[in-house]
This record gives C-alpha cells, sequence and structure tokens, in this order.
DNA sequence: AGAGCTGTGTGATAGCCATCACTGAATGAG
DNA sequence: CTCATTCAGTGATGGCTATCACACAGCTCT
C-alpha cells in the first residue's frame, strides 16, 4: 500500500511519518462497476482516496433530475465528500463506481487531526478543493457556451483518458443522461462525428480515432 | 475592527487569539463601486473577508467571454481566491465591486500560518470552500436544468437579498451578460414577470414585488 | 429458430432563444 | 431646450434540440 500512496499521491510521498500513518489508519476497499460508494443523505465516516477505477460523482436536484459533477480517477479524492465530512453533514452527492475500484479510506477523525499535524496533508486537501472547484468552473463554463456538439466532443475526450484503448463503453442513453440531452439528439451528433471519421459507433461502445494508443 | 470580525465571521469569533492576530496582522480597504479587487492573471498576496458590500466573483474563458461565478456579500471570501494564494498560482478570477464595499485584507503568510495553529480558522477556511463549492453546484444545476425565465427569476430573488429595498439596480444589458442570454430575451421576460405582477420594472432597476420589506 | 429485450436510426413537429433590424423612451450635457 | 447617448420594446427569421412515434438491429434465452 505505500507503494500505491506514493506512485499516486506524490504531493505525500515525501513526508514518511503521513504516509505510515496513513497505512496504519486506513483500509482498503474493492468496489466492482456499478457499486453505490456513497448516496445522497448519507452519513459519510472516510474520506475516499481513489487508487484504481473511475468514480462518478453526481447530484440529484430538487426535482430528482441527475447531474453529472465530475469523474474521479486514480490520485484523486471528491472535495465535496471531503467537505461532508469535516462538517459533519450529510452526503448531497452520490458517487458511483464506473468500473472496478479500488479505494483508500481514511477515517474521519485520522483526517482531521492531520489537518493540523502534517502540512503535507493540509496542502493536498486544499489542492484536492482547489481542483474540485475548478474542475466546477469548467463544468459551468461547458454549459454557459457549449453547444451539444461541443458538450458530447469533450464528454467522449474526457472518458478516453481514462481508458487504455481509445474507446468507451457507453451507450447513446447513458451519455444523454450524463449531458441532460435527449438520446435522439445524441445519436445523431454521433453520428455526425462518425461521418467527420472522428469516432467509429459500436453497439454499447464508442471508438476515437486519430489518436491512437501506441 | 474586533467588532467587524465577531459580528460577520461568528465561527471565528470564540477564538480571540485568533481574532487579535487577524486584526494585527491584517489591513482593511474600501474599495468603490466598480473597481476590479482581482484580476485575472494577477498574483494575489492577500486573503480577502468581503466585511461590507457585494462582490462579483466571474471567470474568462478560453473565448474570452466570462462566466458569472457566484456574489459575495459580508460575512463570506472567495475560495477561488483563496486556493491561488496557498497555491500560489495566477487568479483565474476577477472580482469586481457592485457596490461600495469593504475588505479585510488577510497576508497570504498569516492565512497559511493559521491554518495549522487555529482549529477555527482551518474551519473556517474549510467551511468556506465547501459553501463555494456547493454554489457552483447549484450553479451547475441552474445551467443544466432551467430555462431561461427561471434563471432570471432565481438571479433577480437572490440579487434582492444583497439589497435592503427590494430592488435590483441594474440593466436589462447587464442581466443578460451576466445569464449568458441576449437582452431581447431578458427584456422580453421581465416583461412577462411584470404582467404576473411580481416585479415592476424601471429604467436601470427592477423592483421585486410582493415580498415587502418590513 | 423465434420471442423479447435493449439499443439505435429517422422523420415530423414545436418551443425556446439568438440574432438582426428597427423604433421609441429616458437621461444627461451643452 | 436640443442633441446625443444609453436603455428598452417589438417583429421576423432561423437554428438547435426536446419530444413523439415508429422502424429496425443485435443479443440472449429458450
Amino acid at each position: 500500500m505505500q507503494q500505491f500512496l506514493k506512485d499516486l499521491f506524490p504531493e505525500l510521498a515525501p513526508d514518511q511519518d503521513l504516509i505510515e500513518e496513513i497505512e496504519r489508519r486506513s483500509s482498503v476497499r474493492e468496489v466492482e462497476k456499478g457499486t453505490i460508494i456513497i448516496d445522497y443523505g448519507s452519513y459519510i465516516h472516510f474520506v475516499p482516496l481513489v487508487v484504481k477505477g473511475l468514480v462518478k460523482v453526481m447530484r440529484e436536484n430538487s426535482d430528482g433530475k441527475e447531474v453529472l459533477l465530475y469523474f474521479l480517477a486514480g490520485g484523486s479524492t471528491c472535495a465535496a465528500t471531503f467537505s461532508c465530512c469535516m462538517v459533519r453533514k450529510r452526503s448531497e452527492v452520490k458517487a458511483i463506481a464506473e468500473e472496478d475500484t479500488t479505494i483508500i479510506m481514511i477515517p474521519l477523525e485520522a483526517a482531521d487531526e492531520w489537518m493540523g499535524k502534517y502540512t503535507k496533508w493540509r496542502n493536498f486537501v486544499m489542492t484536492m478543493y482547489d481542483q474540485r472547484l475548478f474542475a466546477m468552473i469548467d463544468t459551468v463554463d461547458k454549459l454557459a457556451f457549449s453547444k451539444l456538439d461541443e458538450k458530447l466532443w469533450d464528454y467522449l475526450t474526457e472518458r478516453v483518458l481514462y481508458t487504455d484503448n481509445n474507446t468507451v463503453e457507453v451507450s447513446h442513453q447513458e451519455i444523454a443522461d450524463d449531458l441532460n440531452a435527449s438520446r435522439e439528439a445524441i445519436s445523431r451528433l454521433l453520428k455526425k462525428l462518425e461521418n467527420q471519421e472522428k469516432i467509429k459507433i459500436h453497439r454499447n461502445k464508442i471508438e476515437l480515432l486519430g489518436q491512437q494508443v501506441p
């Protein structure tokens, strides 16, 4: 586990005491694709660090519709959850494993205690908040200005970063849900992208072209 | 200034040492309406706490268009700026005084140092981040689902919270800019709201009806 | 092979809003 | 008071996308 930590969270690595304390006090959890890691309204007693896999974080609005907030891949943590822990309130977000995923679970008390004790930890937490805040700002940006075709392309190129073979395994319906659009619109735009030879459409799978993996 | 602090930032008040240190090490700045407090690309050397007035925080995207992120009124601070300070990077946001505004400016080194030293300060900072993160999530929500009429109404009701006479002093054009819409559309929707007797339109000023100030 | 899903493709219709092109109204400066 | 400027109202047009209504394709189970 120490190696995991050092590889994925290089900001923390220089502080051996911290690394050891993380190892001593936290546990590792492996969840399979589709698992709901955190649900709306639940109390959180641990801070999750994503080691491997992909987690989708979303939020339900008052009408019961869900908005995609962001994806978390290895080496990141969920600031929204973090804050829930710290402020001891119920979760306002849902986190669901998009793939088989490994998480390091840090007990709330430890995470709290380390804020005062380890500069590296504090900076890490601040940086994570910062990243999420700016990820949100980017989302706002896209929502405010991009048309659907652009959002779709951004969505695909972002998601393909988290895979290792230039394909994203999703149905048109799932994309539509994530982008708050209609399936038909997504289908039509995908077709357009295929005509432009930017992607190849398969059943339940989109292949991005022109940026071959080595 | 101690009284300011205690009134506006009650989370900090119980820690007299902290209050005194804030007073000793920070300065007060009064800026008039329209002043750009923070601009894109600048380095920030202080954390701003808004005491009085109203500050609009926005971000410029790659095409040079500006998105409204949120407003800051007395008793809050700008997390996006905070993070810029902490990570020592250039500002990605612009903060502009919407009214005559008073700010307490805390030197970066102090804000940093206090993170380790004062639990109250640390919690305050975390809470502010949290608030901003969820403000952003709300913004995403509105952008994703609301139609323009709903966004407009939300905008007006939020802005009127920061005034003391149920009116918001803005032109239709300004609203349109803040909501990334066209002036004509805003004008038409305002007219609709006026017909529903929810507002009264004046030149450069919108009066909200039906929620009279005592 | 056939039945039943789930996932996709396609056309028609309609609503919302940006944009363009004006007109008119209010305000402020000389 | 007049002129210029800023702010606001209105109609016409067109693009984008949601929605509805099907047709069809591919996979799974029997």
